[in-house]
DNA sequence: AAGTAACCGAGACGGTACGTCGCGTCTTACG
DNA sequence: CGTAAGACGCGACGTACCGTCTCGGTTACTT
C-alpha cells in the first residue's frame, strides 16, 4: 500500500519510454488516468488490474511494478488531483472560514471525481486496515491538521474558547458531513453545513459560560 | 440485494428440510454463522460465496438460490443479530438518554461482531449503490427512526427547544462517531461521547435562547 | 442399466394415475417421447434428466424410480420404436435376402430417429462397458440372431458352403455397413450394400472351390 | 475441435515457458499425459478437464486457452501417439500386406492405448458431428489414403483385379473388423483377420473370372 | 364411507464440473 | 533497464445437472 516511487520530481522533464532511465512518465499518467475513469464510468468493482493495463496501453506487470494493487492506484488518482483541492480557509473569522470550509467540504465528497476516489477508498478501508493506515498517514492526517490550524487560528482570535479539545471540535463539525454522505446519503447543501457550523458556534460560545442548562444529576 | 425470503415468519415451529414448502431452515442458519465467522476471522475480503458454502456444509447452490451475493449474506447475517441490539433508550432525561445511546452506539460499532459487519456493509455501500439503498431501508431508516423518536420525547418534555431540526440533531450528535469509527479511528470511549452530548446539549440549549456571540456579518 | 421394469405387459390396459397399482403409462410415454425429442433436437448432450422431466412434465424422481439413467431412458427409447424394424427377411434366395436387408439396415441407421438412437448408445458404448453389455444382451443378440437364423437357411438351401463360419460371415456382410455410418461417414446407398452382397457372395462361392489363387507361400 | 495450434512445428528445439512467444511445450505434455491417463485409469466419463488440470499439475485455463474441450485433448493425445502407429506395410504381396495390417490394426483397436482413445473418440463423434468431422479430416482420412496405397500397390502388381473399387474394398476388408470392437464386441485375434483377409481375396479372385454362381434372376 | 398405501408433481438439498475472470508472477524482445 | 506483450498457476465466480430427499395431493384398493 503506499508504495509508490514518485520519480524525480524536481529534475525536470524526465520523460523516457522503455529506456534506462527511469520510469516511464508517460506510463504513470496514462494508468492513472485510466483508473480514474474507470472508477467513474464502472465503480469501485470495475477497477481491475487488467481493465487498466488495457486501458492505459500499459503492461501489467508495469503497474505492479510502481504500485502495489488497485487501491495504491486509486489512492494516486486521488493525489493527483485532490491533494490541494480541500485547503481549509483563512478568512479572518471562525464562522467565515466555517461555513467556506464545510461547503467546500461537502462539494468535494459529493460532486467532485477525487471525491468519489475517497469515498471508494474510506469503503475499502473498512475493510483493510492497512489502506486504512495508509490513507490516514498519506492524506488525512495532512489534511486534519490543516483543519485544526483554522480551528487554532480562531482560538488565536478569542473566538473560540481556550480550553477546546480542537480533535473533538473538528470531529463535531466535520462528522456530521461525513455521516450524510458515506451513512445516510442525506443533502449536504449549504444551507446545511451552514446550520452545522451555527450549532457548533453556538455549543462553543456556551461552553465559555455558565451552563444555562445544569448537567445530570444522575 | 436483500433478496432473501424469509421463511415462516413469525411464529410455529416451521422447520422444513429442502422440500416443496420452503427452504431449509437449517442450511440458512449455517450459512449465516458461516459468513459471519468468515467476516471476523479473516475479513471482508475473505468471505466468499465458496468459503460459506464449504464452512457451513452446504452446497454453493443453495447460498445462490437465496441470497444474491455474498453482501446478501452478510445483510442477513446483520439483521439476524443486530436489528434489537441498538435500542434508543428512554431514561426520562435528554441527557441520560442520549449519553446511553451514544456510549452503547460507540461500543457496538467498535466492538461488536454485528458492528463489524455493519461497517463492511456501509464500506461496500460506497462502491454500491444497489446496496447503498438497501442497507438504508432496510434497517438504518428503522434505527434512525427510533433515534429521531428519542429526540423528539425530549422536545416534547421541553428539554430540547421545539423548532429544532431533528434530522440534522441526529446528525449532529452521531455524525461524529461515525466519523472517528469510519474515517479518522480515533477513540470513541465513554469519556468522548458523554463530551459529544455535552456539546450538543450546549447548543440546543443556546439555540433556545439569543445567541450570546452575534451572527457573522459578512 | 437396463433397470427398467416393464408394466404388466400383458395386463391390458393399466393405465392410472397417482395410485397404488403401478406406474404410470402416461408418465412412462412422455418421458420416451421427451427422451426421444431431446435426441434429435439437441443430440446426446442436450439430453438431460432434468430436461426430460421437464418437458415430458414429470417429477425428476419418477424417472429416478424407473430408469437408472438417461442412457436408461434413451434405451427404452429405441426399443420402443425400433423393436421389429429390423427383420432380416425370408424371401427363398440368399442374394435377395441379403440385398434386402442391407438396405434396410443402411435405411435405418442412416435415417431412422430410432437409428439415431442406436448410433448414439453405440457411441456410448464405447465409453461404458456396462451399456455396451447391455445392449447387446437387450438387442443387438436377438438381431444376431434373427440375422445368423437368415444365413442359415441359405446354407440349408444349399446356397452357402457347409462349412463357413457364419458369425464371420455376418461381420463380413454387415461390418462394411457399419463401418461407413460409424467411422467414415461415407455412402450407404442400395448400390453400394448390393455390391457388398455380390462381394460377399463372390467369396462364398470361391470358398466352395479349389481356390483360384494360391495362399501365400511365406 | 482440432483448434490446438501447435508452437514450433517440425525442428528445434524451442522450448518456452509461457511468454510471448507461445505456449508451454512443458505444460502442453503434461496436459495431454494427464488426458491419457485418466482416459486409460477411469474411462471417458473420469477425463474432466478439473482432473487433467489437477493431475498436470496447470491451470485449467491453460487448458482452454488451447484446446476446446476435453475431446479436443483427447485428439492431441491420439496424434500424439497415433499417428504413426499404423502403418499400412509394404511387403510385396497382397496377402502378406493384408494380413500384417489387419493384425495391426485389431492390436492396436483392442490392445493400443492410443486405440482406446480412438474409440472413445470414435463414439463421442456419434453424438458430435464436429468432432467427426474433425476427426476425419485430421485423421481417419491421412490413414485412409495410405490404406488405399497398399491397395493400389496390388493393384499395380496385378493381385488385385483392375477394376475394383477400392474404397468399398477397403471397406470390405476393415470394416468387419471395426465392426467386432465396436459393436459385437467379438473377438478380433490373428486367425480371424486372417480369415477375412482370405475372404476378402477370394470375392476378389472370383471378381477377375466368370462368376461361378450366377446372379439373382429376381 | 373412511383409511391407507403406492405413485405422482414439485422442488430444495449436497455435490461435481463447467467455462470465465482477474489475480500476481514469470519470461521474453525491443528500444 | 524499463517497457509491452502475454502465458502461467491459482482461486473464486455464477451456472447446469447430478442423484437423493421430503413433502402434499390423488387415487383405488381395502376394511
Amino acid at each position: 500500500m503506499g508504495e509508490s516511487q514518485l520519480p524525480g520530481d524536481a529534475a525536470g522533464p524526465v520523460r523516457h519510454h522503455g529506456n534506462r532511465h527511469g520510469r516511464s512518465e508517460d506510463a504513470r499518467r496514462a494508468v492513472i488516468r485510466a483508473a480514474d475513469d474507470l472508477l467513474v464510468e464502472r465503480g469501485f468493482a470495475g477497477v481491475t488490474i487488467e481493465g487498466i493495463a488495457a486501458r492505459a496501453g500499459v503492461a501489467k506487470q508495469t503497474i505492479y511494478r510502481w504500485w502495489g494493487s488497485k487501491v495504491d492506484v486509486l489512492f494516486d488518482t486521488f493525489l493527483e488531483d485532490a491533494t490541494e483541492q480541500l485547503a481549509p480557509p483563512d478568512n479572518g473569522t471562525v464562522r467565515s472560514d466555517l461555513t467556506a470550509y464545510l461547503r467546500q467540504l461537502a462539494a468535494f465528497l459529493t460532486e467532485d471525481d477525487a471525491g468519489a476516489v475517497l469515498r471508494a477508498l474510506v469503503g475499502q478501508a473498512q475493510h483493510d486496515p492497512g489502506l486504512a493506515r495508509t490513507l490516514r498517514e498519506s492524506h488525512l492526517d495532512q489534511l486534519r491538521n490543516r483543519e485544526l490550524a483554522m480551528l487554532d487560528r480562531a482560538v488565536g482570535r478569542g473566538e473560540l474558547p481556550a480550553g477546546l479539545d480542537l480533535d473533538e471540535a473538528l470531529d463535531r463539525l466535520v462528522g456530521p458531513v461525513y455521516h450524510r454522505v458515506l451513512v445516510t446519503g442525506g443533502p449536504v447543501g449549504p444551507e446545511v453545513t451552514d446550520r452545522f457550523v451555527d450549532a457548533f458556534l453556538a455549543a462553543c460560545a456556551a461552553a465559555g459560560e455558565p451552563a444555562p442548562v445544569p448537567p445530570d444529576q444522575g
